[in-house]
DNA sequence: GCTCAATTTGACCAGCCGGTCAAAGGCACG
DNA sequence: CGTGCCTTTGACCGGCTGGTCAAATTGAGC
């Protein structure tokens, strides 16, 4: 035999190619199914139906409903903290802020699927990653908070609360691929990531410029 | 008989007391339930529990579970939006929107279930108020922003995107109601609210003072 | 306290939803 | 080409969900 161990919870490491590809296939219909209705307003057979697999045979790849979406919010967690993992205490402290700011308006743009995953988790109180929340993301946002602090603290930036800062990115760049609808709704023709990117810039530098 | 109809359809002015009583519980308990679960995570069990009535008697006063959703969406848009209206063109510019950024924040403060309510419904992609998004909404911020643009033609503020100004203004002040867990997780113990209206004031005097 | 509408309820239903299971079909390897 | 696991499927299940209905109860004006 190929393979000494069954499709179940196996690391995808040691997978066979079809089930990496329909384990691939599962999590992007999830990713689907659940950023557009929420945990409990997806149902197995949407996922099932968008990853072209018949509900008994997504159950065979991951056990249970939450399995699946657990799944895929720790697979998204990581890399939705890595812009803020970026900011650099060596960089220039304005440019590093700006770049942040950049980094997390282009991942609404090309991932707003994921932005609106954890917004709909979030808004509906976190109960599947609030561990996640008071744990890693604290402990990641107090040392960049502490860098702001430090960079405040040597005249390289207007003072400001670190976390209401950290806060206010996430918040401001967010908001165009949670709220696309009302965003687009109210501009009309006009694109929103085409003067977004230069207003946040004004707004940091004004804010913050010391 | 002191009432010519039916409880159906019948506008709260011609409402008995009791009726008044039991609708009024009934939108308080729906505004508990939709806004942590969403629409459709919401089930009219939990409505009618929270409301504590019976789930016949309660369809007994909106006759579906989407009627009860669209009765709250309509009863609390116009107030959500009140903020948004007292902006002032005789007044001063930047205490103008200085003020509107407080009114908004103190909403968040005081009224999060409806932020949350609203978060959900747009997230989802606003099936059920898309046309309220793209009419009366849409009609107010253009005025609003045009307003905001002749103070910036007068050198009343510095220059910005108007619809992007008030983009943020939204989204800031919502953030703190919308992703109250996240916030806190990461807050620990201070209050959100005690750095936030000084945090805002900041931003915003800093980047509009002319 | 009678009358009649307003209100409330228990029993019920059809459809959906998450999940199970045994059996059938593929696939790779000797 | 046979063996033995991997993969897929159709049929099915119990519980929940939105919603209905007829009957019972309550409340207000006379």
């Amino acid at each position: 035999m190929s393979n000494s161990s069954s499709a179940r919870g196996l690391s995808t490491g040691g997978a066979t190619r079809i089930q990496k590809r329909n384990r691939a296939a599962i999590l992007d219909a999830a990713l689907d199914v659940f950023s557009t209705h929420g945990f409990r307003g997806a149902t197995l057979d949407q996922i099932a139906g968008a990853a072209g697999l018949s509900k008994p045979n997504l159950l065979y790849y991951y056990k249970s409903k939450e399995a699946i979406y657990t799944a895929l919010l720790e697979a998204l967690l990581d890399t939705w903290l890595d812009p803020m993992r970026a900011l650099d205490p060596e960089g220039d402290a304005l440019g590093e802020i700006l770049a942040y700011v950049r980094r997390k308006l282009d991942m609404s743009r090309s991932h707003p699927r994921e932005s609106r995953l954890f917004a709909n988790e979030i808004v509906q109180g976190a109960p599947h990653i609030h561990n996640a929340l008071a744990g890693d993301l604290r402990a990641l946002v107090d040392d960049k908070a502490a860098l702001i602090q430090s960079w405040i603290d040597a005249g390289k930036l207007a003072p400001v609360h670190p976390h209401h800062l950290i806060f206010s990115i996430w918040s401001l760049t967010q908001h165009y691929a949670d709220f696309d609808v009302q965003v687009r709704a109210v501009l009309g023709d006009e694109d929103p990531f085409a003067a977004a990117p230069g207003f946040l810039d004004t707004l940091y530098r004004r804010m913050l410029q010391p």
